[in-house]
RNA sequence: GGGUGGUUAGCUCAGUUGGUUAGAGCGUUGCGUUGACAUCGCAAAGGUCGUAGGUUCGAGUCCUAUACCACCCACCA
């Protein structure tokens, strides 16, 4: 006998069923290259993790992907396939950097102070005491991965990996090094992917100066920029070569302002005339466009700007002002020399740092740069043969789109705080070595004196490897011959770029296949209005706040069903608040079950009859299960979600259950197989909900198992109990026959009646407890009614002996309240009820209602529909019409009396 | 400038081969403790599915145009 709590309290489960489940193994693969008895020819299931930072405290979006992963995993585990989710995290270059840099402020220091090694050392420390508390936290929303198989980015394995795939594509040519316009991050100081700039529209200026003839003729040509610093920088003003009033100007020579540096006017048809004043001042230096318009004329190029964004000393009397200062006192210099024409207000676009935030500023350096085009053309080429396909699949589109239009990636980073770039200069002869070990000497004037290259690389290089370097790339090892290729990939559509992309890249250039055949991507989490959580804004919702208060399995709940693939998602505590609900109602079906079971006695020797209720719960949740199997098919885990919540809360909760409560109290075999039936049910759907909600399910499931064991109920056609649900056999498809249709049909129709009876009982003001006799009139369905009498009666609160069933009416209904359901009559016997004229408004308006859904379909069927239809929607609303007359004909005849 | 998504009940959202009285949760109103659940039950009110055209026997669902909101890509000084 199994005692349940009246409400669930997931506080004295979560932490206890993870555990077991872990020290159990359920997380492992049951088909494992490492152990005796492998088998290499069943195909296992594989999903890797997308690694969340070492510095992340959980937020939603992680809750949302493990809950996500979670339950695609725990499906393909039940249906049986050997199964892995491999988790990890990110070493995340910048944001981890930046993090410990803060800390060490708070002491008093900065990196330089402690010199690179100990930095490194001081992160690695942070590691280890903050890098956990994540994937602790992912352990507490129940994520059913390997942590045996965790991985880290800087780990020496797939450290070795980076160095091997860096190594690999130098040596195809795919790596270069070299002088070109990237973004600079003055903050961050260190260069940043095109990727990492943002662009935002802020009011601004827009300055027109005079550019002045060198001939010293007082001629001038009218320049506009939004950067006047970068005047400092100018090494020519371009004009359209065939503009009238600069045309005799190209060639000329004119002065740079306050440095009076010389230099030439060309012509270059990438100037627009109408724009500005048609006049283009270049810098090659600092603004892409310019850099190749410098290009194409041979153009020297000036860098003005220090590392930290103070001029350096080609900026004259600037040199060591930060560039506003600076911008704002070349201005007034300017100015005073009166080569300013006006300023007008402007809207700009301003490039800013994703993480930092500071304003990006263009220039040329040195860096590494991995070509992408290449790369690019496979990848697509790979998702046009079907090779990957995307959930949903208008992302396919946006990727396309991306790869055609790629730009070199610029993969160096000025930080302390990542991968090495694998490559050594020699001090003596200068010769570049790129290599997978730290090289002795050089191979070239074998001297000994060589320094690596002290950039590391951008932390999303590493994660391109990840669907492979988790199992050990490049060596063979057994897991990567038998997990790799992946599966699944699940993220965000907000790094299909950042990595998505990257992998699929990567996984073909140095696996040669595709790293998954599916990519589900899934969208961001905002609050309830729709805004972006920020910590400015106030708006965050913490995920383990709401764990703590609803409980793990509503908060997953509410994410997997709340989300349509692709789309954004708001969440509020409210909705986590209602799958609280949710779970607590499940847990009270199984106490209710549970003690049905408890009390259903000894096996009878004959097994009577289904009810028809039986028979109707049994029906809709094969429809359930079969739906399902059938969304989970195509991805669509919200919808299956909501049909497993309205089964067993509208139709299980609801109906079954309060009917099985008498079908309990009647003992004997009845009482026995309505237990049982209770059990096979509530076991079904437990499985189908064990992906969403895996706690409070696999707490149940255990009680419901043991006291069917200890009933003594039989388990078929399973030869027998799981150990757990975690590993227990998902529901397959059931074969549907053509009476699980009548069934539900039939059933219907007494939902109707009882609705029709509770709703006249409301209008009545009729108290619950008070039952009612009624006469049910029905020709045809009189056996049906009188089957289903109990139900009826117990339901909708009619007097069972006062309760009569007749297939014609009778004449003693004088002063009964009446309803029409299809062409089964009801006659309430309400004493005391109001006046006969409300009475007659109540049928008269129901009668009008009638009437127009009569004349409707009859519009319908005399039209051209019944002629081009399909023959079955034809016949169903002919039929609808039929049960409307028949309706009709019935409340006339008692309006008439 | 190019592209994507959204616009459905007071609020937050479902609605995948077009099928004919459009669904849920929350909120609102009225009743209510029958052998699980007040984290509950019963009943009710509430929508011309952004707008305008079109295709079709039939459109929330497909096509065209358009408005507004959000986002992505590109970045004309």
């Amino acid at each position: 006998m199994t005692e349940l709590p009246k409400s669930y309290d997931f506080h004295d489960y979560e932490e206890k069923i993870y555990r077991d489940w872990e020290s159990k193994g359920y997380f492992k693969p049951w088909n494992d290259p490492n152990k005796l008895g492998f088998d290499p020819t069943i195909q296992p299931f594989v999903i890797v993790m997308p690694p969340p930072n070492i510095t992340g405290a959980l937020h939603l979006g992680h809750a949302l992907f493990v809950a996500m992963e979670d339950l695609i995993i725990r499906y393909h585990r039940m249906k049986g396939e050997p199964t892995l989710w491999v988790p990890g995290t990110d070493h995340a270059g910048i944001a981890t950097q930046l993090q410990v840099e803060k800390q060490l402020a708070k002491e008093g220091l900065a990196k330089a102070d402690l010199g690179r090694e100990a930095f490194e050392q001081r992160v690695w420390q942070w590691k280890e005491q903050y890098g956990s508390q994540i994937t602790q936290q992912i352990r507490q929303l129940g994520a059913s991965c390997d942590w045996e198989r965790e991985r880290f980015t800087l780990d020496p394995g797939l450290s070795r990996a980076v160095r091997e795939a860096f190594v690999r594509l130098y040596e195809k040519g795919l790596i270069y090094r070299g002088p070109r316009m990237i973004n600079w991050s003055p903050g961050l100081m260190t260069a940043v992917s095109d990727l990492e700039v943002e662009y935002s529209e802020e009011p601004g200026t827009l300055y027109y100066f005079k550019y002045m003839l060198a001939d010293g003729s007082g001629e001038y040509i009218p320049v506009a920029t939004t950067r006047p610093e970068t005047i400092l920088g100018d090494t020519a003003v371009a004009v359209h070569p065939e503009d009238p009033r600069y045309q005799k100007l190209v060639g000329k020579q004119v002065v740079v302002p306050i440095i009076g540096r010389a230099i030439p006017v060309i012509a270059d048809d990438y100037v627009e005339r109408e724009f500005g004043t048609g006049a283009l001042k270049i810098t090659p230096g600092h603004d892409p466009h310019d850099y190749e318009i410098g290009q194409r004329h041979n153009l020297p190029l000036i860098n003005i700007l220090n590392k930290d964004a103070t001029l350096n000393e080609n900026a004259g009397p600037y040199a060591g002002l930060d560039r506003f200062e600076a911008r704002k006192k070349l201005w007034e210099d300017m100015r005073a020399q009166g080569l300013v024409i006006k300023e007008e207000s402007y809207m700009l676009n301003v490039p800013r740092s994703m993480r930092g935030g500071e304003i990006i500023e263009p220039l040329v350096s040195t860096q590494w740069f991995v070509k992408m085009d290449s790369l690019a053309q496979k990848a697509k080429t790979a998702v046009e043969a079907g090779e990957i396909i995307f959930v949903p699949e208008r992302f396919t589109k946006i990727f396309y789109n991306w790869m055609d239009n790629i730009q070199d990636w610029c993969i160096s980073r000025q930080l302390w705080w990542g991968h090495r770039i694998p490559v050594w200069y020699c001090q003596d002869c200068g010769e570049t070595i790129v290599a997978r070990e730290t090289p002795t000497h050089c191979p070239k004037c074998g001297s000994s004196r060589l320094e690596q290259d002290p950039d590391v690389l951008d932390t999303w290089f590493s994660s391109g490897l990840w669907p492979f370097s988790v199992f050990g790339w490049p060596d063979e090892t057994s897991d990567y011959k038998y997990f790799y290729p992946t599966s699944v990939m699940e993220t965000g559509y907000d790094i299909i770029f950042f990595w998505v992309a990257r992998m699929i890249m990567d996984a073909l250039e140095f696996t040669g296949k595709a790293p998954f055949h599916t990519v589900y991507l899934h969208g961001i989490i905002r609050d309830e209005n729709g805004e972006k959580m920020s910590k400015t804004k106030g708006n965050v919702i913490d995920p383990l706040e709401l764990m703590d208060a609803m409980g793990t399995d509503a908060l997953r709940f509410t994410l997997l069903v709340g989300s349509t693939p692709g789309n954004d998602m708001n969440v509020s505590a409210k909705k986590v608040e209602a799958n609280r609900n949710f779970t607590n109602k499940v847990w009270n079906i199984g106490r209710f079950v549970i003690s049905a079971i408890d009390r259903a006695g000894e096996k009878p020797t004959t097994e009577p009859i289904s009810t028809l209720s039986d028979s109707w719960i049994w029906a809709r949740m094969k429809q359930v299960v079969n739906n399902v199997n059938d969304l989970f098919e195509n991805y669509q885990f919200g919808e299956a979600g909501r049909q497993i919540y309205e089964f067993l809360w509208n139709d299980f909760a609801d109906w079954y259950i309060e009917i099985s409560k008498r079908q309990l109290a009647q003992g004997g075999s009845r009482a026995y197989f309505t237990a049982f039936g209770l059990a096979r049910v509530l076991d079904t759907m437990l499985r189908l909900l064990h992906p969403y909600t895996p706690f409070v399910t696999e707490a149940l499931w255990s009680y419901l198992k043991e006291s069917c064991i200890a009933a003594g109920l039989p388990t078929e056609p399973r030869s027998g109990w799981e150990e757990a649900l975690i590993v227990a056999k998902w529901p397959d498809r059931y074969a549907m026959d053509n009476w699980d249709e009548e069934f539900i049909k039939d059933f219907s129709l007494i939902q109707e009646i009882v609705r029709g009876i509770r709703n006249i009982r409301s209008e009545y003001k009729i108290a619950p407890a008070r039952k009612l006799g009624a006469v049910l009139v029905s020709e045809n369905l009189q056996i049906l009614l009188e089957s289903q009498k109990l139900v009826l009666c117990d339901l909708a609160g009619l007097e069972e002996e006062d309760t009569l069933i007749y297939t014609r009416k009778p004449d003693d209904l004088e002063g009964m309240v009446s309803l029409v359901v299809n062409e089964v009559e009801v006659f309430l016997n309400i004493v005391g009820r109001g006046d006969d004229e409300a009475e007659r408004a109540r049928l008269e308006k129901e009668l009008q209602e009638l009437e127009s859904q009569i004349s409707r379909l009859e519009a319908l069927l005399a039209g051209p529909f019944a002629q081009k239809a399909p023959a079955k929607i034809v016949d169903a609303e002919r039929e609808k019409l039929e049960g409307y007359r028949v309706s009709t004909q019935k409340i006339r005849e008692q309006l008439s009396q």
